[in-house]
DNA sequence: CAGAAATTCGAACAATTGTTTGAAACTTAC
DNA sequence: GTAAGTTTCAAACAATTGTTCGAATTTCTG
């Protein structure tokens, strides 16, 4: 009837993927896991060695492919004639997350509310073992928009990324802030088009903003 | 020698808001707060009844206040003759959240990264208890911005506050998704003064772009 | 000062947590 | 088919969780 369903390691990782963003890390016993995913309560420690490494595992195998995607982008355009513009730049991190959201077999948008919720969180996950892992990525970006954007400071640009990043990941995220106050006013569709009609020109206009003094 | 310590009840919400935002609600034990706080383990449930209850009382000091002051300019804003700017829209909700950052005595920044980190959470406080009670705030807001913007659709205003309160809340929150990866390259201070100069330029950029078909 | 009310205290409660163990069941290889 | 290796299972582990209780203590009130 249900012949080829997941094996237990790949079951352990949806059903955690889906109760991490749900109920955050520490809310999410190891009991709801392994009920949700039909395994033995001790078939996390047996695969994976605790809750602490199963929560890296959750997000090891998402973010490298990710990020690889969004850094292949950034090759492409590149490698192009005329220099990045920051519309490029931008669609180089915007595709691979719209990608991914739209992809259920990859946990569709779950992932990247779980990354948000956990950079809020402020996790050591991301400050001690990801982070130097993936310092590439901030750099190939810091000098790409520096290129595109050649007259803004270094502290204006590193402001305006900061806060460019902090939009988008937040806005794939789905985080409205918003709705808690507005109770049916706004209804923010999980549409991922939606979101990038009026994310994309939004984070331009603020990345490439003229400088006042 | 310590004579006029806060009493019971204020130890405890002080040390309780620190340590929400530094672990967690799930991850912060009432054992570690009343030992920080110099109380008594049983103080809490005294006091405030559960541990969900003290949530909400930490909550409920600091965000009626703060919203009670975004309307107290809203309602000055409004009095002007001119009808109300974009700009001075958003910096009706910037002064507050600026002035209770450099205030020690409300605890500083850290409410406004607990009021962050419960919203992504999706806590259900949020959801429920404290939405109806605050929804005056969202839809002031959303008039006055659909006056201060008549150009723009209902759509994409609503798009556009969601993602201007949305990048206002990270960076007041301190919340650096970029910190994760750029190692030593951007040093946010946490100055409050620089947080405005570069974050309302940014978002008025945002929020004022023109619309394109 | 005496009595009442409010608060603090130590101790214990049942429930849940992540983790470990050894045997049972299963899969693979010769 | 049998032995070795891998995976699953039920049961239990010590530790920690939020909460409760009654007695001690302090503070307020007359």
């Amino acid at each position: 009837m249900e012949a080829n369903r997941p094996d237990t390691v790949t079951r352990i990782l949806d059903v955690s993927e889906r109760l991490f963003v749900e109920h955050g890390f520490e809310a999410t016993s190891l009991r709801m896991i392994t009920q949700q995913a039909e395994v033995n309560l001790a078939a996390v420690n047996y695969h994976f060695g605790s809750k602490d490494a199963l929560f890296e595992a959750v997000f090891t195998r998402r973010l490298g492919p990710l990020i690889e995607a969004c850094l292949a982008e950034l090759d492409a355009l590149e490698g192009e004639k005329d220099g990045p513009t920051a519309e490029g730049l931008v669609m180089t991190f915007i595709r691979p997350c719209l990608a991914l959201s739209k992809d259920p077999a990859r946990g569709g948008a779950l992932f990247v509310r779980l990354l948000s919720r956990t950079l809020v969180e402020n996790h050591r996950l991301l400050r001690e073992s990801l982070s130097q892992q993936y310092s590439e990525f901030a750099q190939r970006y810091g000098v790409a928009f520096q290129q595109a954007l050649p007259e803004l400071s270094l502290e204006t640009l590193s402001w305006r990324m900061h806060l460019a990043f902090s939009v988008m990941f937040n806005a794939f995220a789905g985080n409205d802030v918003l709705k808690i106050f507005m109770r049916s006013q706004i209804v923010t569709a999980r549409d991922p088009e939606m979101i990038v009609k009026h994310l994309v020109p939004f984070v331009i206009a603020g990345l490439t903003s003229p400088v006042q003094e």
